[in-house]
DNA sequence: CCTATTTGGTAACAGAACGTAACAAGGCAA
DNA sequence: TTGCCTTGTTACGTTCTGTTACCAAATAGG
């Protein structure tokens, strides 16, 4: 697909600074997940893709210093992904003891919210080329029918499988799913859709979505005649209505 | 609602600032609302569907900075309304901490009008791709119709359930439905309706909300022609009766 | 109490938006 | 090349929505 949009992890004690800095992240184009410390970064890492790790160094239990060591430390996916660190002011120490650690960042406390963006974007950036191949292999999109029917997208081997067993789509139906679930429960306009899928704009009475979109639902829908997962908006565009999870599926190493 | 033109909601304490600013935004192509303080600001937002909020940090009683901490922190449909900070020159603290409080902007005074409709495009453009917070994504409204039938509303699937299960409305008539449920036991005028629903102003004649009202009524009232959920008014407007409950569906992640 | 006027309910209609069948153009493999 | 599959375009039927018109109900004025 085009971009998927870079998932940040919060690691932080203060439940206001967790959820102030998820709420600024996603107000810039980033998802956002928050943990309090080191047990619930953990679980998370095991429940979703994430692009980066804005640690707090100072974390009861373990510091973020030692969580950071370990991550470097360990064999499994988790070890490349970049870390931000965020330090007490002006404590020299802690800045190298954390770029020694594997941090790709640091940031002293108090902070701007926007500079700590602009280093997420920085540190993406430069991680981009190499980390991006390896996270989509194995990840999978699955979700819950409206008729209680479990779908699993596997976006790796752009296989879609349905309650009764593989769906066939073709690339373009696949695209357009994807497209979709990956952005549930919003309305996305015929020109998103298209920019999404073809990387092209929308012609003045361009029908190519509301066509492939019939094609999709005759495949996905349990009654295509009265769509339920995949729903209308009359003068807007269309919406994906069932929640989506982004699940990793089980990879050898 | 595609690109009905923005409405703005200036929020100042100054009289001649509150007029001058709508004047300039309406004569650049906007609509615009003023509000004096957070008492007037809160009446505003109940009252019409807000697109953006130029928020003076300054006010009497209550500050901005606390009002837009409270937008944020509410469950309704508002805490995502973008916000854009008026502060005072030079002060990097309430910079800061009204980024932090979940600003989308700020703009120190005095500030060139040109700025603001600069700032006030680039954040709605923003706004507009940009991936929501799946956030709103789980939230269901819940009533009881005055006949004891349980209701629920799943503001992201965009899915009405009634006791005997799914009722399948048309756009219009769900747009219509929680615009009323969002606000229940008040009086909405067929202006405010319009406004809220297509986002534009009702003409001499206009008997579109009638009609939408009657054909919702055939769907969700026991007895049409008693209609006891959606209650007229007359020369006045529509009123939801029910007493309406906002629900944060259990999400994973 | 009766009538005139205003206001709301709704059927009927027209235009717009959407669903989809049929067709044509292009890509790819044999 | 032929044949198959995919995808965009066109055309037409269906559904949705705003407007108009007419009727009933509520209100006001006598």
């Amino acid at each position: 697909m085009t971009d998927k949009t870079p998932h940040i992890l919060v690691v932080d004690d203060d439940r206001e600074i967790r959820d102030l800095l998820s709420r600024f992240l996603q107000k810039h184009g980033l998802r956002a997940s928050t943990a309090a410390d080191g047990r619930e970064m953990r679980r998370v890492l095991g429940d979703a893709r994430i692009d980066l790790i804005v640690l707090d160094i100072m974390l009861p239990g373990e510091t973020g210093l030692s969580l950071c060591a370990q991550l470097r430390a360990e064999g499994g996916p988790n070890r490349l992904i970049p870390i931000i660190m965020l330090t007490a002011a002006g404590d020299e120490t802690d800045r190298i003891v954390g770029l020694e650690m594997g941090a790709d960042d640091y940031l002293p406390k108090p902070f701007n919210p926007r500079e700590l963006l602009a280093r997420i974007r920085a540190v993406l950036r430069r991680r981009g080329g190499e980390a991006a191949p390896v996270a989509g292999g194995g990840t999978e999109l699955q979700f819950t029918a409206p008729d209680g029917g479990a779908w699993r997208i596997e976006l790796g081997a752009r296989r879609v499988v349905g309650p009764a067993g593989p769906v066939d789509l073709s690339s373009g139906e696949f695209d357009l799913l994807v497209a979709m679930a990956e952005r549930p429960r919003r309305v996305l306009s015929r020109d998103q859709l298209l920019d999404l899928t073809r990387g092209r704009a929308a012609q003045p009475f361009d029908r190519a979505i509301d066509v492939q979109i019939g094609r999709l639902r005759r495949k996905i829908e349990v009654d295509p005649g009265d769509p339920q997962l995949i729903t209308t908006v009359r003068g807007e565009g269309y919406l994906f209505a069932a929640a989506v999870s982004r699940v990793e599926a089980a990879a050898a190493s």
